[in-house]
DNA sequence: CACAGCTCCTGGCAGC
DNA sequence: TGCTGCCAGGAGCTGT
């Protein structure tokens, strides 16, 4: 599942190699793919375009190509991969969504076995993302941000994945910031006293950074545009390791569901 | 307003 | 071995 450390890493892969690159020609191999405007709007509104920028809002990837954006968003097993050439396997892959051909002869793919990802080609990227919540990773980002972003009734794992709330953030980071932050996620968000919030705050941050760092986690999707894994699933503290010890009090790491989503605890140590 | 439930999807896996 | 059916889940939507 991508969340914004696996963007993040995507998109520093890409940025490098697709700057300065000119679309010469797209195609679309699973209508459904494109949100919006249309299939033939996207390749038509692509094609001849050349990449001026590689950038990330929340877990979409933003492909600036003059005035015309280009976004990827992966929900759940998309992949955008980037390769030398057109090869054979690839070009047969029956996964591959959508696929733009570059002017020194590589490819970049959408390749997604779920169908959820979908691609947006928009002139302003404010219409798709302008109602996103702030970046946790950016300067502005501060406690008394994220204070203002729970002062609601919900419970606080529900609201930090609501990507109106905070951008970014999903099942997997939000079970590790909690933990990290002593936190259960059943806690109504209005209940978190300052320390709580300063907690909280320090361990978004630290939890997505330390991802980044390590190229992001494959639990079994993921790759970078490379195709190659991360390596943060073996730092995940909670995440997957039910039954396991809490790495911090020992305790039982317990699965339990939170607005039905399979969420990771230590309930010794997170209240 | 809060939250449950449904939808989209399909590979992987448990159970028989 | 081979089949069935359930599960995962990001995000948008409807229903309570």
């Amino acid at each position: 599942m991508p969340e914004l450390p696996e963007v993040e890493s995507i998109v520093r892969g890409l940025r490098t190699s697709l700057v300065g690159r000119t679309i010469t020609s797209a195609e679309v191999r699973w209508a459904r793919a494109v949100d919006r405007p249309s299939v033939q709007g996207l390749v038509d509104g692509v094609t001849g375009g050349t990449v001026t920028g590689v950038s990330r809002r929340a877990k979409f990837i933003v492909i600036a190509l003059g005035d015309a954006h280009l976004l990827v968003h992966l929900r759940m097993a998309g992949r955008l991969l980037l390769c030398r050439s057109a090869a054979i396997e690839l070009v047969q892959d029956p996964y591959v969504r959508a696929a733009f051909h570059l002017d020194d002869g590589s490819v970049l793919l959408f390749r997604d076995v779920r169908k959820f990802g979908r691609l947006y080609l928009v002139q302003d990227p404010s219409e798709v993302v302008g109602a996103l919540g702030p970046e946790p990773l950016a300067d502005g980002f501060t406690p008394a941000v994220l204070r203002n972003c729970m002062t609601r009734r919900r419970q606080i794992k529900p609201l930090l994945l609501d990507q109106h709330v905070v951008a970014g953030l999903g099942n997997i980071y939000v079970d590790e910031a909690l933990w990290k932050a002593r936190l259960h996620p059943l806690r109504r968000a209005d209940t978190l006293n300052d320390d709580d919030i300063r907690r909280l705050h320090a361990a978004v941050r630290s939890v997505l950074t330390r991802a980044i760092n390590d190229g992001g986690t494959t639990l079994r999707d993921y790759r970078d545009c490379e195709g190659e894994v991360g390596q943060h699933q073996y730092a995940l503290a909670v995440y997957g390791r039910a039954g396991e010890a809490c790495p911090r009090c020992g305790g039982a790491i317990e699965r339990i569901v939170v607005g039905q989503r399979g969420t990771h605890i230590c309930a010794r140590c997170q209240h």
